[in-house]
DNA sequence: TTTTGAGTTGTTCGA
DNA sequence: GTCGAACAACTCAAA
């Protein structure tokens, strides 16, 4: 009998236990929904690269992707119908949204709904303390991850495939003048990862803050839709590579605080600090959106953001302290414009991350940890490369001196000055926190 | 239950 | 210019 492999965030053939375990059960029919739910908040260059990531599987498939439009409660259901198939096969997904809609389809489904794998090397709910509860500090889950350990990369499976009619795949929305997407797919993701491990990965420690090198990996987008299983990276680190494994236990430790805290994707983690007293998002939020706060370091990030759907992830904090802290606005506000924009947009990595910043998650920032938008410019950011490729009305400013442009002889022209005193919102920011304590 | 050690990513101030 | 202290005690994890 045939297996349904409904594919949501694994866009990919390798390394993929899902696909393992429908082709044991006979013909398998790769089958991709998309759900309004999910295509509904999301930015042009994030549907642009889903809907590249999905022909480039089909490609993989000579063709015989299943794609269909709806609620997938009545779209799997459906397609079982259609295939005579006797069982669908999934990777878990453990995002709130994602685990709720699973519970709904499985309810609905004539057959069972089989999950094998996650997106995790470790998936959420398997470490946790000796007394079976989650982990709500980094340190000791990273250490008793890697204690746990995950099981090595699978072979590809040779797989007999079940051929049922697809809608096309939407041609992709307008996306702004400029943006150029990497390049997406499986076979894209493992070349990106290859020439990464052997050109960028041992002076990641050294270079990883440095958005003016730009030397990242940039396997994040890769990683969101599954064309690579963090497990296929995890096996090609050295003992030397701890830096970098640390930041894919990262991905991992948020996932599993918000499978743990499902409310957290929206609410304060820490409750006491919804009591404080917010700015209401106006013009200044617009400013921030657009890149026009007068902070140059942060209107490069913004920009980039825009221009390109992702963003150097030591300008991510630099730019959401500015809102939490500067201008005072929740850290949802910020968190909703990351989700629309950038590609790689991951819901607990996003939440959790400003949860850090803005000091109210887990294991977060101290409430006294404000950045300075100026310093931070100057030291990962000193010849001012980043800022000038981003900020064209600075291009002419040469070095260091274009993170402080109300410091020149002449300022400028078309660049705005500072919306606000950083100083001065430090102290704001700091007395406000000072109160909840 | 109590105790002890430890905790991603900073900034400012003053000696 | 450099360096250590203060920020402020708190919560979590584990023995």
């Amino acid at each position: 009998m045939s297996a349904v492999l409904w594919l949501r965030r694994d866009l990919r053939l390798g390394d993929q236990p899902a696909l393992h375990a429908a082709a044991a059960e006979g013909p398998v029919l790769p089958l991709f929904v998309l759900d309004p739910h999910l295509l509904g908040p999301s930015g042009a260059a994030r549907t642009a690269f889903l809907y590249r990531s999905l022909r480039a599987l089909d490609e993989q498939l000579d063709g015989r992707l299943v794609v269909r439009h709806g609620n997938p409660v009545d779209v799997v259901s459906q397609v079982v119908r259609e295939a005579g198939a006797g069982s669908v096969h999934v990777s878990a997904d453990f995002g709130p949204y994602g685990s709720a809609r699973d519970l709904a389809v499985e309810a609905a489904l004539p057959v069972p709904l089989v999950r094998t794998g996650s997106p995790y090397a470790v998936s959420p709910g398997r470490v946790v303390k000796g007394d079976g509860s989650p982990y709500q500090v980094f340190t000791p889950f990273y250490r008793a991850w890697a204690a746990h350990g995950w099981r090595d990369p699978q072979r590809p499976v040779d797989a007999e495939w079940q051929v049922l009619p697809s809608d096309p795949v939407p041609a992709d929305p307008a996306l702004p003048i400029g943006l150029v997407l990497p390049e997406a797919g499986e076979a894209a993701a493992r070349r990106a990862w290859q020439r990464y491990r052997r050109s960028g990965l041992a002076q990641y420690p050294e270079v990883r803050d440095r958005p003016d090198l730009d030397q990242t990996s940039r396997m994040s987008v890769y990683l969101k839709w599954g064309a690579i299983h963090p497990r296929t990276m995890l096996a090609d680190l050295r003992p030397g590579d701890e830096v970098f494994r640390k930041e894919i236990a990262w991905r991992e430790f948020y996932a599993a605080v918000l499978d743990a805290w499902p409310a957290s994707a929206r609410d304060y983690f820490q409750p006491r600090m919804a009591a404080m007293q917010w700015a209401r998002p106006d013009t200044a939020f617009e400013a921030w959106c657009e890149g026009r706060t007068g902070f140059p370091i942060v209107d490069a990030g913004m920009r980039q953001l825009l221009a390109e759907g992702w963003m150097h992830n030591r300008v991510r904090m630099i730019v959401a302290s500015f809102l939490v802290k500067d201008l005072h606005i929740e850290w949802q506000h910020g968190a909703r414009h990351f989700m629309k924009h950038l590609v790689d947009a991951d819901l607990a990595s996003n939440q959790h991350g400003w949860q850090w910043t803005a000091g109210t998650g887990t294991d977060a920032s101290p409430y006294y940890r404000v950045f300075n938008p100026v310093t931070q410019g100057q030291r990962y950011d000193p010849d001012g490369d980043y800022v000038r490729r981003w900020v064209p009305e600075l291009g002419d400013v040469p070095g260091g001196a274009v993170h402080e442009p109300w410091k020149l002889a002449a300022v400028p022209r078309g660049y705005p000055g500072p919306i606000v005193d950083h100083a001065a919102e430090r102290l704001v920011a700091l007395e406000r926190y000072q109160q909840l304590r």
